[in-house]
DNA sequence: GTCGCTTATCGTCAACGTGACGAGTAGACT
DNA sequence: AGTCTACTCGTCACGTTGACGATAAGCGAC
């Protein structure tokens, strides 16, 4: 199919039209204050103060994961270390952008908590908040409510075969702060015993030899995720499905 | 951020300009002499001859399904029961079409077996191809066989924790005939009686009160998915990962 | 009819994974 | 030293799973 009202090819030569406005969202998911948090922006130009993901208009000659990082970067000032990036959904509902066509690719990305963003070019401001104020109402610009919405989901449902809870972990960490991501994640209790069973008998974490108190109690072993994990975890750590 | 060399605002008095042409392909699986096909056509403007996925450009206020579907029809005829159809993933490394930045929404479809597809009016032809035969070479135009490759293994994984295999079966079906699909779709062997013992102790399942003999022996209870099923299976039927 | 073939369905049992929880360990703090 | 904390190891009952025996119910050949 050739789309509609050709501006101007695309290319000399060939009939392939620009028919639309690509643009990627990140929601960036971390861990704060014992409670999970999502980064937005304070929008300028369309939808002015209202909250909304960071993102942006992909560039010309510019892949698809290059754009998230690089409008993570632009828009919040944050240079987070970024410890998991993939694709969730690409949402593409026609006047999901008053002014255009415009399709968004988002991705999910989860880092350590860390760093306090900053203000940056496009947005006004960029602050963490917390995903649990924001789920079930409406208080995003565009259809961002439902992409993070989306983005936690998918989150919740990789813990369970995946070890992707170990990217809102420092680099070495121990069993029980591991826990407490899932245990946040989920918004459940889970037995700080047979979640150490499970998790050292699984094959993704090696021991550092090193241990530390700052979680208080008797010292605990710390971990490093190993370089050759699949980030499959297997057998999978299924949550109760009441 | 503004994408460059503007060509045309695309709704004045917005500075919003569009810097790439979208398309959707789609992978439509279905299974036909024991084996998993999927549905490919033959090229006919740029790459003219090679075998690619059926999809093209979405149109201006058109949803993303929609624009599957739509090319779905218009390419290959096919009067398909499409019984599942979910986003993919979205491809869009620069330089993956040589005429101009496209990005591809590619969607995953399901169909029982059933129809010869026909030539349309894109496409030279389309014909279902053995994905056994596809997987490994690089058979497809574009990024094509990466896309079927992710398709095929959204199928394989899906197959484990959802109510997709019954996508494959008709309406009515046994229980040995969804193990059939597991079994090709995986190319594993399951125990029928294990298998039987799971999948109708699964909630999804409702039986029809008739019973059948067409695949020989002792006549089979046939069943359809419950109307209020979830998608979701619990609990999950986990292959074997050696 | 009935024998032998097919496939469907039910039962049994051991092995394993998991949830619940007791008990001991090793630091910090008073 | 005593107490508090949280970590780590063990135990046990229960449910699920894999392996497989046994029976049921049609079909076609004879």
């Amino acid at each position: 199919m050739v789309p509609p009202e050709p501006e101007a090819p695309a290319k000399p030569g060939f009939r392939v039209w620009y028919n639309c406005a690509l643009a990627v969202d990140i929601v960036l998911l971390t861990i704060r204050h014992e409670q999970l948090h999502v980064l937005l922006i304070n929008r300028s130009e369309p939808k002015a103060g209202q909250l909304a993901l960071p993102g942006g208009f992909v560039l010309p000659d510019e892949d698809l994961p290059d754009a998230a990082l690089r409008e993570l970067g632009d828009e919040t000032s944050v240079r987070v270390d970024v410890r998991h990036l993939e694709q969730l959904q690409t949402y593409g509902r026609p006047g999901r952008d008053p002014r255009a066509r415009v399709v968004s690719v988002a991705y999910l990305a989860i880092t350590p908590d860390l760093p306090e963003p900053r203000a940056g070019t496009d947005a006004v401001g960029a602050s963490w908040r917390p995903v649990r104020q924001l789920l079930g109402r409406s208080s995003l610009a565009f259809d961002h409510d439902t992409i993070v919405a989306d983005g936690v989901e998918r989150a919740r449902s990789k813990l369970e075969y995946s070890t992707l809870g170990a990217a809102f972990c420092p680099a070495d960490f121990t069993v029980a702060e591991l826990r407490r991501i899932y245990e946040i994640v989920w918004g459940t209790q889970l037995d700080p015993r047979n979640f150490h069973r499970k998790l050292t008998s699984a094959d993704f974490l090696e021991p550092t030899g090193e241990t530390t108190t700052r979680d208080g109690g008797r010292p605990a072993a710390l971990y490093r995720v190993r370089k050759d994990a699949t980030g499959i975890m297997n057998p999978p750590l299924l949550r109760k499905t009441d």
